[in-house]
DNA sequence: ATTGTTTGTAACTACACTGGTTACAGATGA
DNA sequence: TCATCTGTAACCAGTGTAGTTACAAACAAT
């Protein structure tokens, strides 16, 4: 499929700004739990952004931030924000209309997908960067128990 | 995404066969269809065939064919046979084990996204081969009505 | 004001996947 | 024997991702 990791490392951000309310991060200290560049984490965030989930600040002291309580940010939002292709592309040239299948397969599939489309977003909805933030949370004490 | 079209195509070609129970089809005809090369189309009938959902036979008079009943093929079925890669990849990299974020979130994301895809599957599977040619013929019904 | 820090973005690279195409061996029916 | 069709390898162009370097602009601290 060659699909982008934009929704793991888009949540992974969240849910470290929501661990670390209290301060702004910057896109190097993230980029270190991430495992990846400053760069490629400034982009994610830049889309985060847009979306409204997250304040960015300039200078010396300055970083990313949280705009809202993490309870009511969803993995849908986040998926929203970082993913805007479509779920399944559709044919790449359009197919035969003189074919009956060919002419009206399209259609459709389209509004098709575009409901399988919305069960996904719905799924997606019950979770929250807080709710993903307990689960870490709650492995890593267990992880310590053991 | 860049993820590829061969859902698309794959419920394309089976709708063109259940249109044509009688005879088969081969991979020129269906590309005429489809509006592609005859390789392209082997190459997603080959998924097909793995599947089992369709035979295939050599030689002259030769072609493709549905094995089962078209309202007993879900497109769970066809989204399985043809893209097997996850849902929505993981890190490029694993993140930092020494952030308990970077060292939890694999995990907890791996199993979320799994949930999803299952909702996804469950959703396709309410379409069948047949649902979606009754479709079409509806939407061709239509259009000569009008 | 000067300085050091950080964002925001452009540009380039390496890599990977898709779809299109040609080619051809093997199977098969007429 | 011959024409047809599958099955698959090989190659290509196009495109998206992630990683990287570079740098202008913004900004806080001194």
């Amino acid at each position: 499929m060659l699909a982008s990791s934009r929704l793991t490392v888009g949540i992974h951000i969240l849910t470290l700004l929501a661990l670390n309310r209290a301060e702004s991060l910057t896109s190097e200290y993230i980029a270190g739990s991430v495992n990846t560049n400053p760069v490629v984490v400034r982009r994610v965030l830049g889309a985060l952004r847009r979306a409204r989930l997250v304040t960015s600040q300039g200078g010396n002291g300055g970083g990313w931030r949280l705009v809202g309580d993490p309870s009511e940010i969803t993995l849908s939002d986040v998926y929203s924000a970082v993913e805007d292709d479509q779920l399944f592309p559709l044919h790449h040239r359009p197919p035969n209309p003189d074919c009956p299948v060919g002419r009206y397969i399209g259609a459709t599939l389209e509004e098709r997908f575009a409901a399988t489309r919305d069960v996904l977003k719905a799924d997606l909805a019950r979770s929250t960067i807080a709710s993903m933030l307990d689960e870490v949370q709650a492995r890593a004490r267990t992880f310590v128990l053991s």
